[in-house]
DNA sequence: TTGAAAGCGCTACCAG
DNA sequence: CTGGTAGCGCTTTCAA
């Protein structure tokens, strides 16, 4: 039986005749060992299996090449920011640990701990709603960037993406179809880029010189059910809108699926625009129209940024990226419907 | 300008006049302190806002408490896993590390190393079609459990799913509805679980002593596209089936799709079955008959399993979670077209 | 019950 | 260009 522990640096060294220091070299600054030295270092390494200990590594630098990804919970939509963080990362010779908090505060507080207790040297905040711990928190500041959704009053370096510009562009669109009732189904006041939506919804309208309607105004939750009810509520005014913008796919597709209960036809009756541009939105029948948010880039630049931050390179600045109509099937001009027989 | 250095042991030792042995000692064996000296340390590391540095205890250890995800894509079913793989890590005091290999080889071998190089104790492989890098693989293995998908000829421990199981019953579900005509839109080859998903198919039938009519068994690739061509392809058969069960969601809406493309009806003229039960299934309109898998339990199980094989507890045994049948809309008794005026 | 001290494996500094 | 070596902060004997 011999020793199975893995090689260290050490234990190799001493099979090629050199330094623990040559072969820490070889990893780190090639350039600064003799060529020759460092090819047989490192067929040496190749053949011996070496793998440096990280663990070790961490510890003498202080730094553990590693960045947390804290979600509240994780959908669809927020696995696709996922994506983009991991793709920096790998870039940038990062890895991704990340942590679920499930929107609670204590599994929070215990994850932002991983940076003090050096498991990871930044994070990445993909939140919605829940503000984090208060002021205490802003005090012992790991390096933090914030992706796709802000924080109330935070300074915090973000990536975040204009809601409001692509409420406004949505709204707008509908507008130059030919609809002048155009209601919408909002999400909850807690989240801040609802309320953004919300705003280019009202800005849109006002560009337009078309009344704003409160009572065309729904509140929903960003759940299927809830766009279905908020739906109900709308068809109860007295005048029914020929068109909704609503604050996410989900909630369009409640929408739409309350508008086929009552026996209403999408888009012939009423147009649906969502927002998000879910995968959902694609497929569902009909393909729904909506606003696509850059989820892959929100990610990508987000680590991007935090990598810099851990690396105190240059400043840290916060960025907007635009969004996308998508127009699909849900959205037409209104039909007359007096003109029908 | 004081040191903004965070505490370590040793500085907390100082403060409170104790041995860094017994800041150790607090932390990880209390039952080793007097209780009174205790207090005072837990209180003065509370004031001092100390937090152990791991990458220290990992490397003394030798151990890291973080397990790594490894999967190919990460596509919302995945996801589901990961929750439950999360879960348990919480339980059981891990953290977890995701990457994402693209299904490439290289990044693959390269995260497997990260277990070598004492960044994660373990691994759980979501994984479908890739083999890990032939035989050289096995011999310095970590300590890896698979998910939700069988490696071909592997002794891995693995949380498997009863595919054959779940189809049998799917399609034994459109049988006692009454339909004999029933074709099979199946995943690729290189899929162990579509294989096992279509001998499912075959069983039923037989079982029914209904023949087994391999023009009805059409290949897709688990995309949506390839659902709807398979789809197609059925279409031109002699005779139309009257049900097709299709070995994911996906393809299911591609099915659903091709035939409404072509003015049939889903399900008056055709049923559906799909399999995965993916948040789709549910959404979809109509709402798609499909079989559930254990997604999160998947996850649950495969972590409870690795944290057991890397603590060297019990032995390790595979285990097979069974399905669920979940009726929905787009199954039902066939149509007698003759009938029809 | 507590303290002193020996490393875990690596990097980076200082000599040569 | 290379080697020797001092720690990084922690856990864990071994003594007291």
């Amino acid at each position: 039986m011999k020793k199975p522990d893995s090689p260290t640096s050490k234990s190799i060294a001493a099979a090629l005749g050199v330094s623990v220091a040559t072969i820490s070299r070889v990893l780190t600054r090639p350039d600064l060992v003799n060529e020759r030295t460092r090819e047989r270092v490192l067929r040496g390494i190749e053949r011996l299996g070496y793998r440096p200990n990280l663990a070790a590594r961490d510890l003498r630098r202080g730094q553990t090449g590693t960045i947390l990804v804290l979600a509240p919970l994780l959908g669809s939509f927020w696995l696709e920011i996922l994506y983009g963080v991991e793709k920096a990362a790998d870039e940038r010779g990062f890895s991704v640990l990340l942590a679920n908090t499930r929107a609670d505060q204590n599994r929070e507080k215990a994850y932002l701990d991983l940076v003090a207790s050096h498991r990871a040297d930044g994070i990445i905040l993909i939140t919605a709603a829940l503000p984090v711990g208060g002021k205490s928190f802003a005090l012992s500041l790991p390096p933090v960037v914030l992706a796709a959704e802000p924080l109330p009053s935070s300074e915090l370096p973000a990536v975040l993406v204009d809601h409001a510009g692509g409420a406004e562009e949505a709204v707008r669109h509908l507008i130059n179809l030919g609809h002048r009732r155009i209601a919408h189904i909002a999400g909850p006041d807690s989240v801040i880029s609802a309320g953004a939506r919300m705003s280019g919804y009202r800005k849109a309208l006002r560009a337009a010189r078309l009344p704003v309607d409160e009572s065309l105004i729904q509140r929903g939750f960003f759940s299927l059910e809830s766009g279905t009810i908020a739906m109900h509520a709308l068809l109860r005014q007295r005048r029914v809108p020929t068109a909704v913008f609503c604050a996410n796919d989900l909630m369009a597709i409640g929408a739409i699926q309350a508008l086929k209960s009552v026996g209403l036809r999408v888009p012939t009756d009423v147009s649906i625009v969502g927002f998000d541009d879910e995968m959902l939105a694609q497929i569902y029948d009909p393909p729904l129209t909506t606003v696509h948010i850059p989820r892959f880039d929100t990610g990508y630049q987000a680590m991007m940024i935090l990598a810099d931050l851990v690396a105190q390179k240059r400043p840290v600045r916060s960025i907007t990226l635009p969004t996308r109509l998508v127009v699909r099937g849900t959205s037409v001009a209104p039909q007359n419907r007096r003109a029908a027989p």
